[in-house]
DNA sequence: CAAACTTGGTAAATCGATTTACATGACAAA
DNA sequence: TTTGTCATGTAAATCGATTTACCAAGTTTG
């Protein structure tokens, strides 16, 4: 049954016109080089031939694969699926294709992808995996390859990136457990390498300071990652400190898990002996027992503005795009309470 | 900075050899037309030069793309993200490149994807979204487009599929839940037409025959999908008819969750009041309160045997290969356990 | 010794599109 | 009448690879 694919030269043929005379029919750049009679037969015909173009040599003549890198740090992260959507739906909508890998939060593992994407010409990169120095992204722009950043931005103000306003957020989560009477709280931040890990320890003690508290040094601790692990250790780290202390405000969803398991681990609740809030509100947090309360992003939204701009730098006919800060919001669900009793 | 390709051509050029004789050096088929001397040159010099071959050339003469497509029926659901990248793990090793898209449970959604994707050349079709009866199926087959499916099967044997021998983890489950004093137990099932729905179903009536007890018939209620609001109403509709429980075998561990939702709302609690054993141990299923017994399936596996599979009908050297069906493992946690007062 | 193979390479066709250069005819202006 | 535009097409080059056809030596063989 394989039909084999029809070319231009079938139309050309069918219509009884040169192959260029279609070319130029179905290009929307060159229609007007052609009278509307002969464009409308040979647009016909093509459509019930069921013509489609041929990648390669459309690719070949034009070094256009419509096709773009994006390079996940970690795919079963559930905060990602929502923005690979997002992009994906986008991306649909200009007939680019996205071309997908995990890079597990390596450094060379990504290195390797990126050059494997660019050897297959795609036209730009969306990077949800970068450092706030990053090496590959300079060496994209360095090759002049459009990159946009995805959730994690770099020092660098110079790269576009569609963020959340992890100060703005950490503010959010702050300025609620105060408000729920909490004095002492605790923030285990991400990687400081990270520009979320950083930017949301900063909005964390700016918060504070704005409310007139000062923040206990030995209350925010450093995760080395965005992981449950990273998360249960950091809890158990701020317990041995035995530093007091009676709310969390975690740098994700995942490190707010993580303390989660290490409390039922040490045989304390929350939010009765401490409450917790986290940041993403990624896809099932709710469900968790209690359902966490965080800062939700609009992941989805983030994915598409992600592709909006990358495409728009690729095509260069709009104005040059600016960095997308989207703006977070607090979801306040079980998992923070009142105070009650003093600190422990 | 953006240096310009190298082609075949600047290479000849270089080594004063013709095009055609450095296409054979490095093409492993025609290495041996070429002797070693000039062999080992032209390939150190490729190498210096930093030779990538230009896909679309490639892929011009000899409609090879190097990539394969991937449905998936919902991104969201962490069940896949494992599966994907066990994909992308054996694909990378083959140069296979993974054109991912999902289909939002949706069959129109599915079909325009699928087009698209022949659009672009792939050579094999990865799905992780078939119905039993599935017409896009079928279509690919009849162009001869190799398809591998993945977790879900058709009825058609013909297909070949990666999947998890549903009867036996649907035994697993049983079983467990009859060893820990179960004599009413339900089931949600998934919709009838997906084969996984399906035969966790048969396998749950065969195992109860198995160990002699009888199904009752009202005890198994069928959910639309395998969402956790499906889960939510199908525990709903088991409480309302009234009819006895103690325990509950979900097809999949959303379906789980839904059924921890609607307890929660109806101030049930579980495993006291009912037990619940899940299917595919999802990521961070075991974070849940309390954590999710259920019947564990190697995702991370499955990816990996789908793509070694797809890949090896493509290069068509070795033998036919043949369906894959995983062995199921029984995960014991914390929301099943022994049947303590008297049935409800 | 000449015919027949091997060996190791070159030349050119090909894949399917875009695009530059050119040809033809019609019509207007000089 | 001649020249110049304009409108429409055609012809051919080109992108980068693979692959078929061929060629020139050198080696074997009848």
């Amino acid at each position: 049954m394989a039909a084999k694919p029809v070319t231009l030269r079938d139309i050309a043929r069918r219509a009884g016109v040169h192959l260029s005379t279609v070319s130029r029919v179905l290009s929307p750049a060159d229609r007007k080089m052609v009278s509307d009679d002969v464009a409308d037969r040979v647009k016909k015909i093509a459509v019930e031939m069921g013509y489609q173009a041929n990648p390669f040599g459309y690719g070949l003549r034009t070094n256009k694969s419509n096709s773009i890198g994006v390079v996940i740090p970690d795919l079963t992260n559930p905060v990602f699926p929502p923005i690979i959507r997002g992009m994906e739906h986008a991306l649909r909508e200009s007939g680019y294709t996205a071309i997908l890998a995990d890079s597990n939060e390596s450094v060379d593992k990504e290195r390797t992808i990126v050059q494997h994407m660019q050897a297959r010409q795609i036209e730009g990169l969306v990077l949800a995996s970068a450092h706030r120095a990053d090496k590959i992204v300079e060496e994209a722009l360095s090759q002049r390859l459009p990159v946009v950043l995805i959730n994690r931005s770099t020092d660098d103000k110079r790269v576009l990136s569609v963020t959340s306003d992890d100060y703005r957020g950490a503010q959010l989560a702050v300025d609620h457990l105060i408000d729920l009477g909490h004095r002492k709280i605790a923030h285990l931040a991400g990687p400081k390498y990270l520009s979320t890990g950083n930017n949301r320890r900063k909005g964390f003690l700016e918060a504070l300071k704005r409310r007139n508290f000062e923040a206990n040094k030995k209350l925010v601790v450093i995760c080395e990652a965005f992981g449950v692990e990273d998360g249960e250790k950091g809890f158990k780290k701020l317990m041995a400190q035995g530093e007091k202390f009676t709310a969390i405000f975690a740098a994700n969803d995942a490190i707010a898990l993580g303390c989660y398991k290490a409390m039922k681990e040490l045989g304390l609740s929350c939010p009765e002996d401490v409450s917790i809030i986290g940041y993403n509100d990624m896809p099932l947090i709710s469900l968790m027992h209690p359902p966490l309360s965080t800062v939700r992003i609009d992941l989805y939204n983030m994915g598409i503005c992600a592709a909006r701009t990358l495409l728009s730098i690729i095509s260069n006919t709009t104005e040059p795009p600016v960095p997308i800060i989207l703006e977070p919001q607090l979801k306040v669900r079980g998992s923070t309470a009142a105070i009650k009793k003093k600190p422990r």
